[in-house]
DNA sequence: TATCTTCCGCCGATCATCGAACAAAGAGGG
DNA sequence: CCCTCTTTGTTCGATGATCGGCGGAAGATA
């Protein structure tokens, strides 16, 4: 229903986003009466999702006592799977990451090899944390390449042979299983970690490659084929020499991306074989990868002050290998687009490096299980059985 | 409230998505017990907001009393204001357009004399449909330009000089007034009217300028300052040459725009004015106009290809002036997208002309007035009152 | 210590919803 | 033509959820 907002799946969402830590603050945003909201409260509290702390701060009367999520007895796992490596983060209801661990991994090895990886050091990460299998409740999942989210399916996934269209999800049996690709649920990490105010917001990541995750009111924005935000592959002006990958010229990818600007230095004379080979170089204060970051910068400044007149965001968080030496790389990034959008666009616009760093992928993909998990419909149902 | 959606907000929704036309429907898709739906839909007839007909076709059984929105006793404009023209559509409670007005009308005449015309026109097309100005409910406007959606002011906009923070809702004081970007009133006219299945659609008129309306999750994506959709000055490569009125050069509007092309045809020896006198000119058969079309939109597909990359859209509606000669425009559109996207994200993609035509500005104001009155908040406040 | 304020649980009153029973209206069959 | 079956719609008592007042709890204030 819409009105009169109050399932318990509702006042969850409260005490969850933190917009009511009291009884009397979930009567006041519900508008239910104080003996419904102690109704609702106890049924949660039986459910183990909610738990009281001792009194609160009086504020002339009887102090209220405090509501939170219960974080002990469940269990939700992040994973983000790279091209290389694996991160696993285990997580409690509120976010908070219990354990991780991070091991490199060659996604190539196919479907099998890593999901098992990913399992034992699951039991290993729940093992440190005191926690049975039993308790992981979802996991979330970020991987390289497009993904079918209804049925977590990698879509012709280019860098992932041996994915395609393997159901991800039926590896775990035991709980939910959403999988995501990999720059989605870093936006989501990014967005819920450090952007939690705004509607709309573009996370770019600079690695390898290039892509872009989408937050639209607050949630994701996958597109109709789950392709949304594939940014890499967008055509930037001036230089038709620039061959892609995907068969075109002058995409942003191969005019920008860490690989190719470590195949440019290296025709320069400056050996280097990946982003973070560039990355390093410049950290060492070599002028030429300066320049060719800062070059860079402009490139994707260019093709990002287009989607800035087109989306309009409110933030744009600049992540992945290159943002370690973001000054430079916001540089270029920030100069195009102030120049190329237009004035209402980039007026209340913010262009950043991301806040949350190496585990912004682990974070989001269990974010993206926690909150699945915490939805209205999934607690309603939990909490009536 | 999430669970069981049976507030009579909630269960004229159905009718009017045409979901359900009979109780037994609505007790079906509901859940609640068919003697709630009948105190529910009593209610809603009470209010004058349902009808019965009667009855439909027998199963076997007692036939059903069919419902539907009763159309009468309400009424809701759209108004389309153009830079040229004002268009202001009368319509029921259903979408029904019951009467339609068009008239030259320079916007640049500034917001007291249009709006004092919108005025008049809406009282002679209610005398026309033979309803009470009071039955007037709701009344959408869209303007050619930027809008802060939620206060109904325009926002610097640059053709209409005199219009700038003018809070228009205020000048029609008896009933809710929404004012929308022009472009997002058409993409939702088009979507509502042609393509209500699809939740990504991108409508992108080609007149003067060149501008996107979004519809994302089957909603009107505005962005953080309302101006999301100016895709007009997004740059395309090899157009450097081209100034445009924004102060850069090489815009899509400078290169591909109605303007744009009839300022290069007058320099090739053909005078043209407008986008009008370009059509005329293709129609006429002139191949250097129509190569020109063709050429502009190659230029407009090679912008929507990177929007395509990052938006993911099921449809892409190609309405404006130059839409009348859709069948060059949209080769070189289709062209440019199919070459420069990416297969997953154009696999499923429809290229499209309007099907909804001169009157999609009005008829998507409208449909955003009755869209809003139509909100279960909104009707469950009118059954209660 | 007395009083005030706020918080929280208890409990009878109230209200919305349900579901069974019944009436209505047509189909189909003998 | 009449009888039965099916589906629809309404009526009404039963049920269960919600409300709001009351009183006890717990701290602030004086």
């Amino acid at each position: 229903m819409t009105p009169a907002p109050g399932s318990p799946g509702d006042v969850l969402t409260l005490i969850s986003a933190g917009s009511a830590t009291t009884r009397s603050d979930l009567a006041r945003l519900t508008g239910l009466a104080r003996s419904t909201i102690s109704q609702r409260v106890d049924a949660l509290i039986e459910s183990g999702l909610v738990q009281e702390t001792e009194s609160g701060e009086s504020t002339g009367g009887r102090p209220p006592r405090q509501l939170r999520l219960h974080t002990d007895g469940h269990a939700f796992a992040g994973v983000d799977v790279g091209a290389t490596h694996c991160r696993v983060a285990l997580m409690d209801i509120s976010g908070e990451v219990l354990a991780e661990c991070e091991d490199p991994l060659l996604v190539t090895e196919g479907p099998e090899t890593v999901l098992a990886h990913v399992d034992t050091r699951l039991d290993l990460l729940l093992a440190e944390a005191g926690r049975p299998r039993s308790a992981l409740r979802a996991l979330g999942m970020g991987v390289p390449g497009p993904v079918e989210f209804a049925t977590g399916r990698p879509n012709n996934p280019p860098i992932m042979p041996g994915w395609n269209d393997y159901p991800i999800p039926e590896h775990f049996e035991d709980c939910v299983v959403l999988v995501d690709n990999d720059v989605n649920v870093m936006a989501l990490g990014e967005h819920r970690n450090a952007f939690p105010g705004t509607s709309h917001l573009l996370f770019v990541k600079v690695g390898t490659g290039i892509g872009c995750g989408i937050v639209a009111e607050g949630r994701l924005h996958r597109g109709a084929q789950g392709s949304a935000g594939d940014i890499g592959h967008i055509r930037v002006s001036g230089h038709d020499d620039a061959g892609c990958r995907c068969g075109n010229s002058a995409c942003l990818e191969a005019v920008a991306g860490g690989a190719a600007l470590a195949r440019r230095l290296t025709e320069l004379g400056v050996p280097a074989a990946t982003g973070a080979d560039v990355v390093a170089l410049v950290q060492a204060g070599d002028t030429l990868a300066l320049r060719l970051v800062r070059e860079a910068g402009r490139h994707i400044g260019e093709v990002l002050a287009g989607l800035v007149n087109f989306f309009n965001p409110e933030v744009i968080v600049i992540g992945g290998v290159l943002s370690r030496v973001h000054e430079h790389l916001l540089a270029g990034i920030r100069e195009t687009i102030y120049r190329r959008s237009l004035p209402l666009a980039t007026h209340h616009l913010s262009i950043v490096p991301s806040r949350t760093g190496e585990d912004a992928a682990a974070l989001g993909a269990g974010l993206l299980a926690i909150e699945h998990y915490l939805s209205p419909d999934n607690i309603n149902k939990l909490v009536n059985a």
